[in-house]
DNA sequence: TTAAACTATATAGTATACTGTATACTTTTA
DNA sequence: TAAAAGTATACAGTATACTATATAGTTTAA
C-alpha cells in the first residue's frame, strides 16, 4: 500500500509517517519491478507500528522509547536477552504508569467529593 | 518556603517551577510583613499541584490539560457543575489511558513469547 | 491529453516544555 | 564585611514531535 492508503488506514497525517519513517521508527521499501517512480510501498507490519505508537504516546511514551520497544520487537539483529530485557523494561514502566493513573483516580474521586460536599 | 527549598522537596529544577509558574499552574506569594525584598513564598498546596504535574506528565496528560484539572481544583471561582464536569472528564480519559496500558501489556507478552519461542 | 491528484526530497517553521544566560538585588556565611 | 549563595526578571536557546512549503517528477481521471 502506498503512504496516502496507510495514512488513511490509521487516521494519521502523511507527513506524520514521513517523519516516523525518517526517525527509524516504520520502515517502507521501492518495489523491484516498478522503474518509472520510486514510490515506496508500505505493508501490515507498518500499520502494526503506527497503532503501536499511537497507543504509547497516549500514555506518554516518547518516540526514543518507542523505538526501543519496535526495534526489540522487528530486528533480529538483536539478541534474544537483549530484546527481552528491552520488553521487560517497558512492561515495569507500564505497571508504574498504571499506578500513576490509579493513583490520579483516587485524587479525583476525593476531590468530587470535597466539591460536592461544600455549600 | 521558598522556591529553593520547593525545588529539593519536589526534586524538581527551580527553572521548572518558574515555567510553571508563569504558565499559571502554581502560584505563589509575597509576604506583606518582608519589605527588604520580592521573595515568592509557596506553601504545601504547591508541593501538592506540582506532585501531580509530575504524575499527569508521566501519564502523557499535556501542561494544558494538567492547568483544567488544577483550575477545577483550587480556582473557586469556577462553577461546581463545571468543576465537577472537568473531573469526570478526566476520568474517562484516565480510564482509556489504564485500557491502552493493558492493551500494551498484553501485546508485549505475546511479543516475548513469540522470541522466547522462535528458535 | 492535459489538468488534477499523488509521490519524493529537502528545508523551514511551529508548539510544547523546558533550560540556560545575563543582570541586578538580597541574604547568608566565613 | 566581603565573598558566596540565593532570588527575581527578562530573554535567548534547546529538544521533541510534528507541520508546512517549495520543487520536481509520476499517475490517474475527465
Amino acid at each position: 500500500m502506498l503512504i496516502n492508503q496507510l495514512a488513511k488506514e490509521c487516521q494519521i497525517p502523511i507527513g506524520t509517517i514521513r517523519f516516523y519513517e525518517k526517525s527509524g521508527l516504520i520502515t517502507g521499501s521501492r518495489k523491484a519491478d516498478v522503474t518509472t517512480n520510486n514510490y515506496i510501498y508500505y505493508d501490515e507490519e507498518s500499520i502494526d507500528k503506527i497503532r503501536f505508537i499511537q497507543m504509547a504516546k497516549a500514555v506518554g511514551f516518547t518516540l526514543a522509547e518507542i523505538k526501543e520497544v519496535i526495534d526489540a520487537w522487528y530486528l533480529r539483529s538483536i539478541s534474544k536477552a537483549a530484546q527481552l530485557d528491552v520488553l521487560d523494561k517497558k512492561l515495569v514502566q507500564i505497571d508504574e504508569k498504571i499506578a500513576e493513573l490509579k493513583a490520579m483516580k483516587q485524587q479525583i474521586a476525593i476531590c468530587k467529593q470535597n466539591i460536592i460536599e461544600r455549600d
